[in-house]
DNA sequence: TAAGTGAGTGACTGTTCACTCACAATATAG
DNA sequence: CTATATTGTGAGTGAACAGTCACTCACTTA
């Protein structure tokens, strides 16, 4: 018989990788179980139940990441301020927990919505604050959610070549980086030019 | 009564709709259903089961695209040709159809490995190339899996620029800008200078 | 008017899922 | 060594799912 936190453990290793690589409705108890060597019951005895986990490996670590985006968003900054904190917000965020990543993966996905439908979600509060910046007349009028993928979508893409280990730079540096993509983008000039 | 073809288009578009925004497990036939205002029964008189939806949506039509992909994957060339080969494939389908943004999100997310195992996946397919050209030492090694998810999510971001209508040059000029961005990731300089 | 057609219906099927529970195995205290 | 507590087991349960089928009915054809 395993010492208990040593079973809790490896549960939130295997399912954390599995849901990951299948998405949370897509990865099973029973697959969870079996990857981790256990029965299924065993499950239970250490979680209440999978929305529980889901929710422990990736919201309960991140709501004071979640609730900082919020105060960020609900503040009288411009717009060019407020996406200025929170991609540093994403970038210090990063640095200590590479988990962050797969959060914001699924959070894109829009997995996490019945996990957690009470918490406020990145995905959604970039939106609001871009929303506001374009009725504001800060940036060009837009589908706001195309608006937020795009944003995100920097921001992960910055994170992926982080985890690829191509970029050495500091993450002071790389949140300027993203900073100043983000607002390019959206002032309505390209990108990334040759 | 309706007459088929407009049912079977109006399925079609509802089906569309809901497995980019739910994916296509989030999406249950019962939804389906209910959204475009017809009996769970009556999807079946247009289609004979959800995976053969599924594929007709997404698939069907990138069967040429695919193919491309994995002549281009097989050739002699080396990967720098390859990406942009492969690059400007991409760029050509996203004008032909606006919906190879939604299959290749899916692809990503790995919700079409159920729908066509047998298919050449995009994301496979570029893991591939990615994978050969670490092995003949033309990039610096990394996991293959990752190295793929950036390239591709270059090319989904430069699809949303398009969507969000802030890039107005051809798609040709965007070509060159996708391949000279994976490349010098992939080459180990930064992909963005402030 | 009468007979035929096929799109549309919704209760039904078998399957898969998250979750439960009676029981077994093992650890720990007295 | 025995008694009790803790952890592990896997068959069992009900809900939700994709898919089926006997039937309805608006419409066409004769």
């Amino acid at each position: 018989m395993r010492p208990k936190n040593k079973t809790r453990e490896l549960i939130a290793r295997t399912a954390l990788t599995l849901f990951v690589e299948k998405g949370i409705d897509g990865a099973t108890i029973r697959d969870i179980a079996t990857a981790a060597g256990i029965a299924e019951g065993a499950l239970y005895r250490h979680y209440p139940g999978k929305d529980a986990l889901a929710w422990e490996l990736f919201i309960s670590n991140y709501t004071a990441f979640a609730l900082e985006l919020h105060r960020i968003q609900a503040g009288q900054a411009t717009l060019r301020a407020k996406l200025d904190a929170m991609v540093r917000q994403f970038c210090a965020f990063f640095d200590q927990d590479p988990v962050l990543f797969s959060y914001l993966l699924l959070a894109q996905h829009g997995q996490l919505q019945k996990v957690t439908p009470e918490m406020p979600n990145p995905v959604e509060v970039v939106r609001e604050v871009l929303a506001a910046g374009m009725d504001r007349g800060e940036i060009p009028a837009g589908d706001p959610n195309v608006a937020a993928a795009m944003v995100l979508g920097i921001v992960l893409q910055v994170a992926i070549f982080k985890i690829y280990q191509r970029l050495t730079q500091s993450l002071t540096s790389l949140a300027e980086v993203l900073v100043e993509a983000c607002w390019r983008v959206l002032a309505g000039s390209a990108l990334i030019t040759s």
